[in-house]
RNA sequence: GGCCCCAUCGUCUAGCCCGGUCUAGGACACCUCCCUUUCACGGAGGUAACAGGGGUUCAAAUCCCCUUGGGGUCACCA
């Protein structure tokens, strides 16, 4: 670390500024919990910017839907939009503000104007066509293009081009000079001479370009440490020559590898339309199916790939191609069920760690240990079995009535139709059956659709464990039972049975010893395949009750009649 | 293609900066066994890596070079 860094150290400022967007992705999660534990564990702050300087993705009320993503997460940002957490308490404001780019373009001309004037930054009239003409040229000689300034032009040209309704966009005049990138993560590393270009930083629509603002606002807004994602790191050098020539000062840099998807190639927000691209071409669509998108959105998606479709629209063609879409925004993850401490967790362990053994750790830990000096280079492949195995282990751990409150609001958010129809007391046994088998906050609900089915629409399921479990197409024994008959049996033996745990057990068990050889699970299994249609619910004895005795008297009816047609 | 970055089990990683303690440690996954009325959980074992080639050195996963492989970036997107 240079003296500089070292200074700005007692009280760093460090910050995550995403473009718009409803959604927080995984990798802008893990980009904005280091800066969160950097600053907050050295008593510095955490300042959050909205990079909408492009106004092709217009930004409405949505646009910030990440915040809640990043509030769920443990993540809370000291200046930047308010935002009204959950707990009632507010997030953001702040004395740098405004904290949207698109309201700080007066802040952004009055620089580019001392640019203007130092002669570093000049109006370039080229056409889009002009330029694409340049692109190809330096293609066709296998060469990267790097715009350079054509010259000035006359005040009579500029006059007739300004005529001609044309409009100029704003470039700064890169020195060809080798540029130092700073980064403490990578290293610092030289870019040779003239690899920057005289680059845009005012567009035709009047607003900065992303280089530009950056820069700005990292000076006024007192940003001393800029930790993003690896992409950006050819993007600093332009940033540090915009530094230099608007006399700023230079925050420390850290790039941070990128994530993966298990295939490797690069995690992102994306990758939603980019399985559904695959999907509409490899079936050579012309039109939206039916009940998707309208045929506007449709055209306008399909003709960039710049525009991406809203995630309801995503999740509407999906259904209708057929397609699965990847789980990357937090939100994916948090409406599988999984822990938002769990997701900080692992998400920390992609590209750095505390060194030793040591895997399982909260955010406070984090704060105190994490440093730019154990962030790894290496891109990491993001492993959702990791993940879910970690949640597994937070979810076993938990307290059984923690285990509860989570998966209550768990539930009046994503699966209200069980509040609705299970009563406290029921909600409680679906919760003391469950806790040890599930994995995610989701599974006690998504693994017993069954107790949302009426008694009489149950649907049984047709397969090789229910036949067995059954007795359906074996050979019958001598003097031994069938599923089917012990059903029967039983059932007639429920009908007069108190409906509690240890009468139903007993019935059970006595019944089992009588006319089963004992064997519990021959009687176990049958009554499982009726009351849940499946051989697969949580223990016997809590899944009838759950049903409810009439429920489970119809249930075998129904499922000796299903079974009968079978044949 | 130009430029830049990276390289330890299948995956996430420890070790590397300050060469020997590394016959390379942990976790997830996988395999075997145990537990078990289903599915899970849990318990006990096991398979599994320093990309390749040159140096430097008494000694290299650790330092240097090359090759190969992977990634990023080359927009009036951020």
């Amino acid at each position: 670390m240079d003296s500089n860094s070292e200074v700005s150290i007692s009280s760093p400022v460090t910050r995550f500024a995403p473009s718009p967007s409803g959604h927080l992705h995984v990798g802008g999660a893990r980009t904005a919990l280091f800066c969160w534990a950097f600053a907050k564990g050295r008593g510095g702050k955490f300042v959050i910017r909205i990079e909408d300087t492009d106004q092709k993705r217009s930004s409405d009320a949505a646009s910030v839907g990440f915040l809640k993503d990043l509030e769920w997460l443990g993540i809370r940002w000291d200046e930047g939009p308010v935002y009204g957490a959950p707990d009632g308490s507010n997030v953001g404001g702040g004395p740098h503000g405004p904290y949207f780019q698109s309201e700080r373009l007066d802040i952004y001309n009055h620089h580019i104007q001392r640019l203007l004037d130092a002669g570093t930054a000049y109006e370039a009239w080229d056409t889009t066509e002009e330029l694409e003409a340049f692109r190809k040229e330096s293609l066709a000689r296998k060469e990267a293009f790097r715009y350079r300034s054509r010259g000035e032009i006359s005040a009579e040209q500029r006059a007739a081009f300004v005529a001609e309704g044309r409009s100029a966009v704003i470039r700064f005049r890169a020195a060809i000079t080798p540029v130092t990138i700073p980064d403490e993560v990578l290293g610092y590393t030289v870019l040779p001479a003239g690899e920057v270009d005289d680059f845009v930083i005012r567009k035709k629509d009047g607003f900065p370009t992303y280089h530009f603002a950056v820069v700005v606002d990292d000076e006024l807004m007192r940003v001393t440490h800029v930790f993003r994602a690896q992409e950006h790191f050819t993007n600093t050098a332009k940033h540090v020559l915009l530094q230099d020539a608007l006399g700023f000062r230079r925050p420390v840099y850290g790039h941070l590898s990128i994530i993966k998807n298990p295939d490797d190639s690069k995690m992102s927000k994306r990758d939603k339309d980019k399985v559904l691209r695959k999907a509409v071409k490899e079936r050579a669509l012309t039109a939206p199916p039916q009940d998707t998108v309208s045929v506007e959105q449709w055209t306008e998606w399909l003709a960039s790939d710049n525009v991406q479709l809203s995630l309801d629209a995503a999740i509407k063609l999906a259904e209708a191609l057929g397609v699965q879409l990847p789980e990357i925004n937090v939100d994916d993850f948090r409406r599988s069920g999984y822990l938002p401490e769990v997701i900080c967790n692992f998400l920390a362990l992609n590209g750095w760690s505390p060194g030793g053994d040591v895997e399982k750790f909260d955010n406070a830990f984090l704060q105190e240990r994490f440093g730019l000096d154990r962030v790894l280079k290496t891109a990491a492949k993001f492993d959702r079995v990791k993940l879910l195995a970690f949640n597994t282990d937070a979810m076993n751990a938990m307290p059984h009535d923690v285990f509860v409150q989570r998966c209550r609001a768990h539930a009046e958010i994503f699966r209200p139709e069980f509040l609705a129809i299970l009563d406290a007391a029921k909600f409680t046994l679906l919760m003391k059956a469950t806790h040890e088998r599930s994995k995610t906050l989701d599974e006690p609900f998504k693994g017993n659709m069954f107790l949302l089915e009426s008694d009489e629409s149950l649907p049984f399921k047709d397969d090789k464990s229910v036949r067995k479990a059954l007795g359906i197409g074996a050979v019958r024994e001598e003097g031994v039972k069938s599923g089917l008959e012990h059903l029967v049996a039983i059932r007639a033996i429920f009908e007069g049975c108190t409906w509690e745990h240890a009468a139903i057990e007993h019935a059970a068990h006595e019944y089992a010893n009588a006319h089963a050889a004992g064997k519990i699970g021959n009687v176990a299994q049958p009554l499982r395949v009726a009351a849940s249609g499946t051989t697969v619910s949580p223990p016997i004895w809590d899944t009838l009750i759950l049903v409810g005795k009439t429920g489970v008297l119809r249930r075998i009816e129904r499922c000796v009649q299903w079974a009968e047609s079978l044949h």
